[in-house]
DNA sequence: CTGCAATATGCAAATATAGGCATAAAGCGA
DNA sequence: TCGCTTTATGCCTATATTTGCATATTGCAG
């Protein structure tokens, strides 16, 4: 993090984070990791409901973390920030550590 | 992100970004960068009520963010995983990448 | 023990968020 | 145009979250 760490700054950041801080969405971005997916194939992936999916896609859309192509009556989305995934396997690796380390306390 | 992702993993892993996704907790875990500081001190620095900072400090604990030191009957926090400005970072980082692809776009 | 300072907690209110259900909108084929 | 499919939106409810205010708790000094 920045020396100065204006409010403005610290909202965007919150806000990344919040986007990410749903179940529902990091499922849907991570079925979006094997390629580009149609509405109705995430609705099926999933298992939530098609105006569920729909709504968290937009979210989704709205923040630039998925990106929107429509042919036909069909709209596809992919991933359009593949930089989640970095955050998303700092945060496993993060909890792994912190795991091993209870463990450990725990062991001796 | 794995191949597999179990429910439980995606509640954890959302559960981590929600801690990340409030404004008054980033300034917090910001002021804490530069090393330990009491529950005054944190107050005073964000500008806050006690008892608002007091409960942030609580869930940043609770989860492992930060530590706490008691000392007489002063409360110290430090930073308890660093790797959070690695996320931080990561986020600022992006958002700067993104900024600049629009900046090009509408340059063009 | 009493008073004071620092921190934590309980309760209530305001706000935000996610999900379900119904329905609208858009595209395609007959 | 009509019906069907796919996707998006509006409204409502349940739930979670944040904050303020009051108060409890803890530790220290006198």
């Amino acid at each position: 993090m920045q020396e100065n760490m204006s409010e403005e700054m610290l909202e965007l950041i919150a806000q990344r984070f919040r986007i990410l801080s749903d179940p529902m969405r990091l499922r849907i971005l991570h079925h979006l990791q094997s390629g580009e997916k149609s509405v109705g194939q995430l609705v099926q992936a999933t298992g939530a409901s098609q105006p569920n999916v729909s709504k968290h896609l937009s979210t989704l859309k709205t923040h630039g973390l998925v990106r929107r192509r429509q042919d036909g009556n069909m709209a596809y989305f992919s991933i359009g920030s593949p930089f989640v995934f970095d955050l998303c396997s700092s945060v496993c690796s993060n909890m792994k550590v912190e795991w091993e380390q209870r463990q450990s306390l725990l062991g001796t």
